[in-house]
Formats: C-alpha cells, sequence, structure tokens
DNA sequence: GGCACGATTGCT
DNA sequence: GCAATCGTGCCT
C-alpha cells in the first residue's frame, strides 16, 4: 500500500488559511487533521488542543523580546513550521500565523490520535509521537513531510471550550487571557476544571 | 565564557 | 515537590 492511500481525503491548509487573526486561526484550527510523513510511512491525528501567542506584546510569546536566532521563523512568512526545544528535552510544534514581520504562532498541545499515533496529550509528547523535532524547525506545511488537512469535520456550536494557556504563568496579565482553544474530550493535555 | 531559566513530563 | 537536560538570551 502507499502513503497516498492512507492520507486523510481533504484539502490542505494552505498560507491564506494561516495569515488570518492568530485568535481566528487557533479556533478554526481545532477539529483539523495534522499529517507527518516519515519514509511514507503516514501518521496522523486531529487536532484538539492549541494556544495562540502574539508577539511582540504578548509577554508569554518567544517574540516578547523580539528578533532573534531562535525566533526568526516567527517573523517569517505563514503556514511554516516553528518548532523549539523545550527543557532540553523535547520539542514544540507551532505553527506561524501572520503576514511575514509579524511574529504570531500557534502551539499544538493535544491530538485526538489517529492512524499511526499513540497516546500523546501535551506538547512533548506530541512532537514525540509524531517524530517532531526542532530539525523541522522553519520547513513550510506542505505534503509530503508535514501538513494540515481540512477532511470537512466540524466541531458542534458549544463544542469548544476556552481557557488561559498553560505554564506561562510568568506572563502576567498576559497569562490570564483565553487564548487556549479546546475540543473537550479524553485526549486534552489537562482536563477542564470541574 | 558564564549563568539562570524554560509554551514539559514523569517519578517521589 | 522536584529532577532531567541543554539551547537561548542576557550579563560580565
Amino acid at each position: 500500500m502507499t502513503a497516498e492511500l492512507s492520507r486523510p481525503a481533504g484539502s490542505v491548509l494552505g498560507p491564506d488559511f494561516f495569515v488570518r487573526d492568530t485568535l481566528r486561526v487557533a479556533e478554526d484550527l481545532l477539529g483539523k487533521v495534522l499529517v507527518r510523513e516519515v519514509d511514507g510511512h503516514v501518521r496522523w491525528g486531529r487536532l484538539v488542543e492549541v494556544e495562540a501567542y502574539r508577539g511582540p506584546e504578548d509577554r508569554a510569546a518567544h517574540s516578547w523580546r523580539g528578533l532573534t536566532p531562535r525566533t526568526r521563523v516567527m517573523y517569517g512568512p505563514p503556514g511554516h513550521a516553528y518548532v523549539y526545544l523545550i527543557y532540553g528535552m523535547y520539542n514544540c510544534l507551532n505553527f506561524v500565523t501572520r503576514p511575514e514581520g509579524c511574529p504570531e504562532a500557534i502551539l499544538v498541545r493535544a491530538l485526538e490520535p489517529g492512524p499511526g499515533v499513540g497516546r500523546c496529550s501535551g506538547p512533548g509528547l506530541l512532537c514525540r509521537a509524531l517524530d517532531i523535532d526542532r530539525w523541522l524547525n522553519g520547513v513550510p506545511l506542505v505534503p509530503p513531510q508535514l501538513y494540515v488537512v481540512d477532511d470537512g469535520f466540524r466541531p458542534g456550536p458549544d463544542a469548544v471550550v476556552r481557557g488561559p494557556r498553560i505554564g506561562v504563568a510568568y506572563a502576567g496579565e498576559w497569562a490570564a487571557l483565553p487564548w487556549r482553544f479546546c475540543l473537550d474530550g479524553p485526549h486534552l493535555s489537562r482536563r477542564r476544571r470541574s
């Protein structure tokens, strides 16, 4: 069987999708399918948890400190992967949004696992499950390596849950903004508080 | 060159 | 509660 046959059917999201307002893109990403292909082997999962980061004014965003070697990709064109190493042991995957020169991105925090993907709640484990590391930093989100597909699934009107972003308590007032978007279910990195 | 710390995770 | 583990950003 070929890689084509096991790819999810649908349209690939391009720069015109990611260039829009970052909060809007984050919400619209819920339910879309993240696809990773390694050596012709396809793995995918449905996006159920993402967070918006809007620099340089957003103190929680890496781009808060401006243009540095690490944040260069965030300043680049939309529809590219921003991957960084965290705590020396995990990678985190982001999608760059907004036009070139506007350093914003969306952190991918959890997937509903599809074929070839084990349970992977949390940005570090998700990257491990999909074989995503910093060598993919800066690559465009196009087939076959790494891309996002709209397969027609649409969350129900009340399915989207918003809340404060995880792990950014240092960011002062920015930490409280409801810029984490989830589809409630068993695959979130942290369940909604009762 | 040195040093503090992190958009995490799992074990005590 | 805390250690693992290392690149990044800021300081000297």
